[in-house]
DNA sequence: CTTGACTCCGTAGTTAGGTACGGCCCTTAA
DNA sequence: TTAAGGGCCGTACCTAACTACGGAGTCAAG
């Protein structure tokens, strides 16, 4: 009763009918059961796996990363790999925290950019690039003690 | 004195050689003067737009609006660009905002997911999918009106 | 019971973003 | 002064992630 055609779950995630056959092939969507004619039949939870995918790919992640973020939840076959699952997540944690700390600093300098924009006083040189200025805020990392960068 | 041949901020950087090449054909490097045996004589300044570029592709920034960003700064031949840098900038901050909040929800996920493994229990159903489930805290927009959407 | 929209599959083509090649010239340290 | 290691250029190639095609079967509204 709650099946959907994959017309209409490329029509409710707003992605095209192929993008989601290719990403059945490469494995970030199950292989859904079939009518006897064929046809694909999803549940309604592959639409929010599918805008998942999206939202993934807009910050960065690769559809391979994507596909560990989504196997992160599906670690119940053995018990076994829990160490690992908390070990990959908490390696995606990093990214993460890496990836929000580039856009503070980068919507720091467009808060500023706009604000000197506003007060009439079009900065001569924008703060963008001093976005990493700052990281490295103590230069007690990379000496630079290679000696083939001449 | 302070110019840098294009392997030297390509170490510096870490990018390749020819990502340099590729970007100056791009126009996300400016042209930089040559010697008169035709070697490019970089400015230090160039190995922090390398790094930014780095950075900004890790957030899922596309090329096309790396550029737009770099050129934010440089909005200063014509002041009435102003209001345009303003709108373009405020832009990029939405965008900035939007990425933000999906990383903040794939963290609180994740984070959930390490305190379950560490507690010993696995979760049967692990929340990265429930990311979405948030994405519109009052069920007002959407309406799904269309009746195409059969 | 037909007709127009939908779906199937395999395969080929496309775009973004690099990456490599190769023949030749330049630089620099021994 | 010479040889190893850059660097120059144009062009070709590569991977990821789609996107399109086409011929044949399916569904459902009228």
């Amino acid at each position: 009763m709650e099946s959907l055609t994959i017309g209409k779950i490329a029509r409710r995630a707003e992605v095209g009918i192929e993008t989601i056959r290719f990403y059945q092939r490469e494995g970030l969507i199950d292989e859904p059961p079939r009518r006897e004619s064929g046809y694909r039949q999803y549940p309604e939870e592959t639409v929010s796996r599918l805008l998942f995918i999206k939202r993934a790919k807009e910050i960065g992640f690769t559809l391979r990363e994507i596909k560990e973020l989504l196997e992160l939840q599906i670690a119940s076959p053995s018990t076994s790999t829990c160490d690992e699952v908390r070990k990959l997540a908490e390696e995606k944690i990093a990214d993460i925290r890496s990836k929000t700390e580039m856009l503070r600093r980068m919507e720091a300098a467009l808060v500023e950019l706009v604000d000197s924009c506003r007060g009439r006083v079009v900065a001569n040189s924008c703060p963008i690039l001093d976005v990493l200025q700052e990281e490295k805020p103590d230069g007690a990392k990379e000496i630079e003690s290679n000696p083939s960068d001449k």
